[in-house]
DNA sequence: GATGAATGAGTGTTCATTCAT
DNA sequence: CATGAATGAACACTCATTCAT
């Protein structure tokens, strides 16, 4: 019989990459890179040890790639319109959409700040990520601008700060922070000016 | 001569043992739990390994040892007016020891966060520490209230995300949060009402 | 059109086999045989991995029959005058033809030292050597003889000696050893009786 | 009880190491270098995997070292008379020794000779030995040109590949190389000019 | 109390070999 | 005939822990 196609092999490739993240992805997230051994992300992921090396060059490109795919996937809705000009809308469907990505994407999320304390490791895959919270700030602050805030740089301060503790609590202590209500208040808060 | 005495000997013990955790501290939060030996902790203490052993049941002991007695440390400051009752000086106050305690024991907090992502493990130490929180929350509500805030719950909520993002990022990226600005508007923002 | 005949078939196998074969013992002989992976020859040869399979039995098999195969091939010039009379036309000859032989073919003669210095494997193969390079010493001790050496038996020790280092040396260090000259001692030594 | 001195632990830790070394040298020399196992060695030395490690930094280290007290071992006969000139009697004296010690370390001169038909590998050390037989060159030229040899130089390649050529197969097949009748003719041959 | 040699279970990784297509 | 995904046994190596001294 004639072999299978480049393509086909292509397909059945991407799958079981994919396949092998996620189930590494969830490892990771609960029990911690270190104490997630390839031997269980095979088990999980119902392969054999090896096969996870025809994919990955090593646990550390595994982690590499999770990161970079999920970097990837929580940025686009981001990428839409790139004006720079954030409107009042844009900025609530922003943060509507980062709460949404923090209750969807809580493994990833979770994985994503335990690297950040984690230093000395995958500085670089972290280096890309603070690239595009650095073009969100530009685009924040002159928000805050336009809204006529008296001191816009002291708001983004305070809202850095409030979207990043929002982020942890979500991923770190769910139940302590009910979302909605809280959501609520950042969008009443930041989007209108203290009068 | 005469021996010594047991409170001397519980005292070279005691010195020990703080040596050690000290040590270890700075290692874990520096290179990560999995990744520090003992045999490095051992080294960097100047002792053998086998001694950490006549000290510690084990590395995890060692690092229950360690966030215990950091819980403890941390939370000396506030216990000195047990009233339950948060002045406006009081709450400046805490803040301002607050911050100040994140700059000054950066590894022990790097630390504590990372095992608070790190689920499935110390759970009950973190338990210990949420206590103390959750009598915080009680006393800060109060003081919204007291404050005349329209909708206190709002403003509490805000405030610890505001407070987990700032302390998470005083330890993650010292440099992009500058802390004395963030640390005014935080009063500026909290300690008066919305008018 | 008519299909391959099954000679044609027979034609491409051995093409493919002999192929495969080159590549290997070029990666055998470079990097040793444990470090050279299947998956690494098939990429040489442009084949896929299975394929291999398809001619060869297994890796050791893969090796045995470059042995054999090589071992054939350089014996072949010593088969023509098999009337067991060395003329000192035909020693000469044997020994520009060896050394020639050594430089075209070091890759393959490295490997086979090498092999011959892993005992416990391949002993069958070697014992087919060897069984050749017993007939030449008769024919050159009936030589050293017929040369009118004092002690024929002491020159035929030296002669091997001397023949096995040089070609050694040729594979090993062919810097070190100037091959020209010293075919010349050699022919000089041997193919006159010392008077 | 009090600690071991630091003298008792230097004790026990060079006998340990030579204990492993002359396990492992036996094992590299007999089944090649690949297809011996930490743990085969391990076993065969009495001692649990973990230990080696405690003594040599890789199984590449532990080859190194080997090779490198080899070497030492093997070249303190030849440090005594460091004055350059090698006398008959000196010259007869180095060839006894150095055939002595091809059948008393056979072990180790196959070893040597397997890495030296493995490239890319442990070029340091090897570089280190041909240091040594650099000199002796040296020795045998000025030594040949004093014996009033017509070619001086020729007869140092015949007997450089002479030497390699008896060590070779003193080593590989040490049944087919009779090696005192070899002895008697090379310094028959080597220490008396040609007249 | 203090040492570091010694253990062994566990880790990440490699690779010859098989097999459905 | 030809492919490369998949396997699994084996490997080198690590490290928390024990223990004789």
């Amino acid at each position: 019989m004639s072999p299978r196609t480049e393509e086909q092999f292509g397909k059945i490739r991407e799958e079981r990459k994919m396949h092998i993240m996620n189930s590494a992805l969830e490892l990771f997230a609960n029990e911690g890179f270190h104490s997630t051994s390839i031997s269980k992300i095979a088990k999980i992921a119902g392969i054999s040890k090896g096969l996870i090396y025809n994919y990955f060059e090593s646990k550390d490109d595994l982690l590499q790639q999770i990161i970079i795919h999920g970097t990837k996937t929580i940025n686009e809705p981001f990428d839409r319109n790139k004006d720079g000009l954030l409107t009042e809308e844009e900025f609530k469907y922003f943060l509507i959409e980062l709460f949404s990505m923090l209750q969807d994407r809580r493994p990833f999320w979770r994985l994503f700040y335990a690297l950040l304390l984690q230093p000395n490791v995958f500085t670089h895959t972290i280096d890309t990520f603070e690239e595009i919270t650095e073009r969100m700030q530009v685009n924040l602050l002159d928000f805050f601008k336009r809204q006529n805030f008296e001191e816009p740089e002291k708001e983004l301060l305070l809202f850095k700060a409030t979207i990043e503790g929002a982020s942890l609590m979500t991923v770190t202590a769910p139940g302590q922070l009910p979302l909605e209500p809280l959501l609520d208040a950042i969008i009443e808060r930041y989007s209108k000016p203290n009068k």
